[in-house]
DNA sequence: TATAGTTAGTTGCATATGCAACTACTATTT
DNA sequence: AAATAGTAGTTGCATATGCAACTAACTATA
């Protein structure tokens, strides 16, 4: 068997992955600049603004985030620390805890859109028009599948 | 103003950065399951196997594996400790490093390269027609430049 | 209801990454 | 040629991540 990729098949496979690589390093970028926490912490606090109650149980934002439950459970515990999240007990099942967003960590959140926002913009979304926007998603889905409801 | 995305431009953002994320991670579990070192090691060994004289300086490394000069400086480090790479003293530059692939780092590189190759066929390729691998071509080349030659 | 198996979350340890400061050199300006 | 600025690479320190082992609680089975 000739494992060999065709000149296609390369090219596809670095552009998937380092486009994506070379546009979230301008964006965690910007968020430094900008003397803020990076964007898994965003990511982080979104999650929870969406969710009913402003808060989840550790597993299901790991599964939301994509980061597994020990590194949920320390990214919690900086988040804490700085008083943007706290955690509640978890009544029908004691074993797990929730994390729910506090005031502060709205504040947070509210404060790093419009940096995401505009990085998003402009190295992102100004680069295609609707059509291609469609393909990338239609792409993407092929690949996995999100549940996405909204998002800003 | 009111930065707000439409649900096409968050569900292409977030395709974006979601589908590269759970598609890496998956390759890089394979890797692990294998007993290899994870894909950076391969990317490392691969620029400087396809660089003429099997070498590249640091600097010019960390230009096409995307990554910063202390990072470079320090898998380098890994891979040196285990055999794979040797640091040579660069004539025209003394300021210089060279990292040069031994052959020991070869044969690590060909072993990997199938486990590779598995991953991105089920996990990447299989997924799409030429025609669909063109439009991420074309797509992920709006974003960023990218030399590529050859990739195997 | 006792027991075994599974799951949620945390923690110690090893490794990886980021930043800033550092050394040693090269390039530029006067 | 001396002084200054810039560049390549390394390193100490702080932080982030991964793995495996752990606790505590839930679930299924006999």
């Amino acid at each position: 068997m000739r494992q060999k990729l065709s000149v296609i098949e390369t090219r596809a496979w670095i552009g998937f992955v380092k486009s994506q690589q070379s546009v979230l390093e301008i964006v965690d970028n910007k968020f430094k600049a900008g003397g803020f926490p990076p964007l898994s912490w965003y990511d982080l606090l979104l999650e929870l603004e969406k969710a009913k109650g402003g808060r989840l149980r550790q597993k299901e934002l790991g599964e939301l985030i994509l980061l597994s439950k020990y590194n949920v459970s320390r990214l919690l515990d900086r988040l804490e620390k700085q008083g943007f999240i706290k955690r509640e007990p978890c009544e029908e099942d004691t074993r797990g805890v929730f994390a729910v967003i506090t005031p502060k960590g709205k504040k947070l959140r509210n404060k790093m859109w419009p940096v995401y926002y505009g990085s998003i913009k402009e190295n992102f979304l100004s680069k295609f028009n609707e059509k291609e926007l469609k393909q990338i998603i239609w792409l993407s889905e092929r690949l996995v599948q999100f549940q996405i409801s909204r998002f800003e």
